[in-house]
DNA sequence: TTCCTTGCAAACGATTTGCATTGGA
DNA sequence: TCCAATGCAAATCGTTTGCAAGGAA
């Protein structure tokens, strides 16, 4: 999905639920989808610049999450890092780098997909858990921490 | 395993590092040992009771995760989250609330496993990425929470 | 003795909040 | 207009650290 389309999106839903779309949540939505995985907000400040303080930030990933537009990932060092909703981007797993802790968005082949979901369906009956998402965290090194 | 044979496997890996096995450090142990998901340190701190302060605990379980002998786990509100490590517990994934924050530890199947495994493994090698451990962590409500 | 470990309190860093001001529908 | 959103600074909260006291080899 383009920039521009999920900007549009993202207008849509915020106006359903009456929320505005204001110049500073446009710029995080719009440094999120020009990203290629989770970022904390001060990695978004960096690129954002400053004309938009960390508090207000805060406030605006909050929104933003309440209104299902975000979805938080929490990481090393209690870092969160927020990226799009998967409506927004297309379900997908996560590589995480234990030496930086970046995190990389994977999209995996539809039949390998089915059978993570199948999976995730049969363990989640066993235990009594309502599945509503799942990821599958891939854990080591990046390319560039190798 | 058992607590007291999990005790036994710490306390001899310890002792490879030169690191002592002190009271402090044997109650986290236990406390982990009998817990069926991962713990953040305030919840073994009110498990443990105040015998032991806060700022130990925290010392405690640096000291045991540079051992290898516990795992962090990041969760919701900044919570850290810890657990033993797969060499105590054997390989599982997690069941995470959405609503409770609760993590519960789930083992699949061998068949399973290997399928999850071969998915990682042809994963990363797509981008480069080297693996080293993998959770899939399920998302939804638990059983209480439902 | 000699280090490692512990307790306490102060320090830190990410995130949140109170309050007065600004801005958008 | 009029309430939601913002900016700033102060407050929170989980976690870390400095330092002096305690404990094991």
């Amino acid at each position: 999905m383009t920039t521009s389309s999920v900007d549009r999106e993202v207008q849509k839903r915020l106006g359903e639920h009456a929320i505005r779309y204001t110049t500073g949540r446009r710029a995080v939505v719009a440094a999120l989808a020009g990203s290629d995985g989770p970022k904390s907000a001060s990695e978004l400040h960096g690129e954002i610049g400053s004309r938009v303080p960390l508090s207000s930030l805060y406030r605006s990933l909050t929104i933003l999450e309440e209104a299902g537009v975000v979805i938080p990932h929490y990481g090393a060092k209690g870092l969160t890092r927020y990226e799009l909703a998967e409506w927004l981007t297309g379900h997908h797993h996560h590589l995480v780098c234990l030496d930086c802790g970046a995190v990389e968005d994977v999209e995996i082949p539809g039949a390998q997909e089915t059978q993570v979901r199948d999976l995730v369906d049969s363990i989640s009956a066993i235990a009594s858990f309502t599945p509503i998402n799942h990821d599958l965290e891939v854990e080591g090194r990046c390319a560039r921490c190798a």
